[in-house]
RNA sequence: GGCAGGUUGCCCGAGCGGCCAAUGGGAGCGGACUGUAAAUCCGCCGGAGUAUUCCUUCGAAGGUUCGAAUCCUUCACCUGCCA
């Protein structure tokens, strides 16, 4: 396996690097062989998310540059829980942190390679955890912590007004100790992760300079904001999820799609593969004629076609190519006004039509009778791209288009379709 | 254990016996303008209803009152101070 030479470059030129220990020592352990590495994730949802995809598709820039990833999941600290700014979490039962390690390696395996030299491997920290006993725990890690330096760290001190507990509290000392464990059993010497986390990533690398005398590097990636600094993934519906089950391609597309213009160019960086100039020429298309979006486009391609496949990236495509491709519907083929209806959520009817409001909230384009007739008023309703003006309307069987499809549309891009059967 | 303060809609935060479905901000949604962008402006933003209206909400359960988010009691949780 060849190193690559040019990747810390690389990741900094993304903007990848927020925080990193000493950087010549960092350069040099890179340039120097295949390192070995970890990266976390806690099962703390049902689905890994985008802020997880920045850190699943770091480990495979590492792992394409020759090194070697241990990827780990939080068996033990998904039953914990790191602090975090908005309070106290609510434990979860070991069965649902069970399920959802299982959930987190099934999403993480496909973006590295678990073959050749620099094989990935899969660790669980509920394996050197679980069975620890709460007196070697603090002789030998506890021991190693100052109370005082533990609550000067920036996550805590700014929980201290609301209240923390001693469990979440200790997280810190978990985490650092898989990094130690890590160290002593496989030789890890690298850990990265999101730059909420490099409190607990230090951590580690002053446990294995204190317990093991050892020498570890780390680097954190920056938190994606919005344009205006807010957080990111908090999207209609709560985060940007990885699990199609929870949020659909399509929608995962459009999401990339509709980023805005002053964060494409960033994110580009962060979620494709595509080499410095390509990304350096769309950035340039970007700004000379943003209309075009083609940005985006590559965006959205390219992270779906990661996260969901080649196959349904096309669909996707071809849905949205139909369902934004102009006013008229009725041009379309029904198999592939069907395809497109069924990529952005779709439901069927059968025997006699219900009315529009009531298609509204079936589809979940409305959460209520009342926000659907609201809706309407607010001219925010579309039946087969004309707008609803009245909020009494109920489709008849010549409003069907493609033979069987009512297409409803909130807005300026929200669409449901609703495929009506005969009895 | 004692004392003080707190628990309000998705979030923050007013309200402190009737004028409260509850000020304001944020988020969200819709419209106008555009490029499925940003910014800006306008409207909406508990549920049902065309609607005068009705129903369910202000930590939980009781109570006082013609009437409570607002007063009282008990409980739970949180914060601070003192032990």
């Amino acid at each position: 396996m060849t190193i690559d030479p040019n990747l810390l470059d690389d990741l900094e030129w993304r903007g990848l690097l927020a925080h990193t220990t000493d950087r010549d020592a960092l350069r040099d352990a890179l340039s120097g062989g295949s390192v070995r590495f970890y990266v976390g994730f806690d099962p703390t949802a049902p689905s890994l998310h985008m802020g997880n995809l920045v850190q699943i598709l770091t480990a495979r820039r590492l792992q394409l540059a020759g090194h070697t990833p241990y990827a780990l999941v939080g068996g033990a600290t998904g039953m914990i829980g790191d602090p975090k700014d908005s309070g106290e979490r609510t434990l979860n039962s070991l069965d649902t942190v069970k399920e959802w390690v299982a959930n987190v390696r099934r999403q993480i395996e496909p973006f590295l390679s678990f073959e050749g030299e620099n094989a990935a491997t899969m660790v669980d920290n509920y394996d050197w955890t679980a069975s620890l006993s709460t007196i070697d725990f603090l002789r030998d890690i506890g021991k190693h912590f100052p109370v005082n330096r533990m609550l000067a760290r920036e996550t805590v001190r700014r929980r201290l007004e609301s209240g923390i507990s001693y469990t979440e509290f200790s997280y810190v000392l978990l985490q650092s100790m898989d990094f130690l464990n890590l160290y002593r059993d496989h030789g890890v010497t690298l850990q990265h992760g999101g730059s909420d986390q490099w409190g607990n990533i230090t951590g580690g690398v002053e446990l294995i300079r204190r317990a093991a005398a050892g020498h570890a590097h780390a680097f954190a990636t920056p938190l994606i904001t919005k344009g205006d600094g807010t957080k990111y993934g908090k999207t209609e519906g709560g985060a940007l999820w990885l699990d199609p089950q929870m949020m659909s391609p399509y929608a995962f597309f459009q999401f990339w799609l509709n980023v805005e213009d002053s964060q494409v160019v960033e994110m580009l960086k962060i979620f494709t593969f595509l080499d410095r100039d390509e990304i350096e020429e769309l950035a340039r298309q970007t700004e000379e004629k943003p209309f075009l979006r083609a940005g985006q486009k590559a965006l959205a391609e390219h992270v779906t076609t990661l996260v969901h496949g080649a196959e349904e990236t096309a669909q996707v495509q071809a849905a949205a190519a139909a369902l934004f491709g102009g006013g008229d519907l009725g041009g379309l083929s029904p198999a592939t006004l069907g395809a497109a209806l069924r990529e952005a959520g779709s439901t069927s009817v059968s025997g006699e039509l219900p009315s529009y409001v009531d298609l509204m909230v079936e589809t979940g384009l409305a959460k209520s009778r009342g926000d659907a007739r609201r809706t309407i008023a607010d001219g925010g309703a579309y039946l087969n791209n004309q707008r609803v003006e009245d909020a009494e309307l109920v489709p008849s069987s010549s409003d069907l288009v493609g033979g069987s499809w009512l297409v409803l549309r909130r807005g300026k891009k929200t669409f449901a379709g609703v495929e009506v059967t005969p009895i």
